[in-house]
DNA sequence: TTGTAAGCGTTATCAA
DNA sequence: TTGATAACGCTTACAA
């Protein structure tokens, strides 16, 4: 590096150009008190006209800091679905917190074929960021312990069955099942189905068994057949809807953890002449991709993700600045509440 | 920072415990050719048992590397489209290939509610990554001549009308357009519409001129009210079709920038009556994500964006090495190929 | 208010 | 084959 046509100038070059020295250059550039006002403004007027940003390795070096924050995504995890782009809108609520703190948000990807702890260790232990948001935890999930062990804060996002403290923040599984049979319920529906991923990832086995305690503590079972495991995807889907009207014994309502398959069921519905709401009742999950799309207009949960994201944000910024001053800080277990929006899909009272 | 609690030990401390010098255990685990195999047994085994791991800023600070390569994302831009969604199998494509070669991808996601000029140039300028692509490029994007000036290694992914020579990978537009045209107008349609994407994204003027071409090359037109700019959403789709049926001269094909319209645009289909090839032929863009889910299959175009990723991480090293050694290298642009595959939502020979 | 110099953790040069 | 030491760019304690 440093090739003769690499003209990148530090704060030697800078400081040289002042005529002062690079004490005084960094002071002012930090916004320290002691320094000249008129001093500082030089400084700052020459290092925008130059160019000038100081090196990120040198500050880390010296500070022991580097300003980031990462968010490591396993990729394909959740097969073909498109359940990365959940986390969108987090990333874009996070930053917008970290803008503010002088804090960046950095998100790792793990490859498909790598093992996720070998991947966060890599990324960890070269010291690149100074926490991190670990996602799609799964129920035991060595990266906790290893982070934990390892004293770097972090946040999970999803729960696990670890018994290491840490803290961690999921979206509120049981309260939305809980309103969801609640509501199924009072319309008199009393076989209700339940459609959840296929894979290992925690929230599905979460969902399920919240929606069998709300069913069981109304006098109702959730019977095995009745939970049908599928891809979180259109696909997926419409395979559930194949799944579902094939049973035996026909449910007469089903609750989603997940909305993209609601398309796919709109679909398998509509091409077996049912309607949702009509034929069968359907309770979505979160808004997402659908929101107003569906006819007839699916009956779901409303989260903001953004919000979601700047809170999270906040959080990691606290652990940072409590580590920083070397203080305790506490744990924090956060359930992510999510509103419920009444739709047509759900149908209307069997009762009356 | 490096409280008492924060026990990370430093090549002084591994040295210490080995009774060796420094310089010994860098060589050792850098793998230079100057060192007692036994040595560097002895130092291997015990950095991976005492959980030793160089720090970056220390190597980058020396070495003026960092081992990243960035990734620069636009939130939002697309709206609520799930275009993000888009990159993540690149992504994974460009991992699978850098952790070979010993770099890492780091993905920035610059908010929303950020300039992505100032947002990229805070990172550059930092120095955070060796090299980064930049993505979503506008038609004129002054991220360009601001990293060529920088002389930063970069990829533009996707096309824009800057003057300022560098490289760029692309999807091509102009060979699914051509390929889409010509296999409608051999089926005998004569009016044609285009659904491109209501934003400024360039590939949306690219598509819709490449199919104004390669029907004016077939003696045919492309007016103005068949090309229909929505949202790269469901909802995008469905309004998409509703226009498409409210048209004077109902064309008698549409071919789509997106597939996610494609589901929308279905939705649309079934709610007037009508069936995709048989009323209204389509043709749709890539694979994603409704594969073999739609009925009547969709007519569309393969590509492997994994591949994409994978072939972009390897010229992107190149790029890294060739700077390394104060080598020029020639700039590229890439036009990555798709593939047409027959589905029946295109319909059948009109003539016959 | 400013300058000087130490030191962050690493790699690379050079002498042993 | 190894050890001592300079240097990378920066911040900060301390001296002026």
């Amino acid at each position: 590096m440093n090739e003769p046509w690499d003209t990148t100038l530090n704060i030697h070059d800078l400081a040289k150009h002042l005529n002062i020295s690079i004490g005084t250059v960094s002071r002012a550039l930090n916004g320290k008190s002691d320094v000249n006002p008129k001093t500082r403004q030089r400084v700052i007027e020459a290092a925008s006209r130059l160019g000038y940003s100081p090196n990120q390795s040198g500050r880390s070096l010296r500070q022991g800091t580097t300003g980031l924050v990462g968010f490591m995504v396993i990729t394909n995890r959740d097969q073909e679905s498109k359940g990365e782009a959940f986390f969108m809108q987090v990333f874009d609520g996070m930053q917008t917190y970290f803008r503010k703190c002088g804090l960046d948000l950095v998100v790792h990807f793990c490859g498909s074929e790598e093992d996720p702890l070998a991947y966060l260790k890599r990324n960890v232990e070269r010291r690149l960021v100074d926490g991190i948001v670990i996602s799609q935890t799964a129920r035991t999930d060595p990266r906790i312990e290893y982070l934990a062990k390892r004293k770097v804060p972090f946040v999970a996002f999803g729960r696990s069955e670890s018994t290491t403290a840490h803290s961690w923040i999921d979206l509120d599984f049981e309260g939305v099942a809980e309103r969801a049979i609640d509501h199924l319920v009072k319309l008199g529906h009393t076989k209700i189905a339940v459609a959840s991923s296929a894979n290992d990832v925690n929230y599905g086995h979460l969902f399920v068994r919240a929606c069998r305690a709300s069913l069981v503590k109304r006098g109702l079972t959730l019977p095995d057949e009745y939970v049908i495991r599928e891809p979180l995807t259109e696909a997926g889907g419409y395979s559930l809807g194949e799944k579902l009207l094939a049973l035996p014994q026909r449910p007469s309502a089903i609750v989603l953890v997940n909305n993209i398959m609601a398309i796919g069921l709109y679909h398998k519905f509509q091409d077996a002449g049912l309607v949702p709401g009509r034929d069968m009742a359907i309770v979505g999950f979160d808004e997402t991709p659908t929101r107003d799309f569906l006819k007839p207009s699916l009956t779901q949960f409303r989260i903001s993700l953004t919000e979601l994201g700047y809170w999270l944000a906040e959080q990691m910024a606290e652990m940072l600045e409590a580590k920083q001053s070397a203080k305790r800080r506490k744990h924090f277990a956060k359930i992510w509440p999510l509103e419920m929006t009444l739709g047509d899909s759900s149908g209307p009272d069997l009762k009356s």
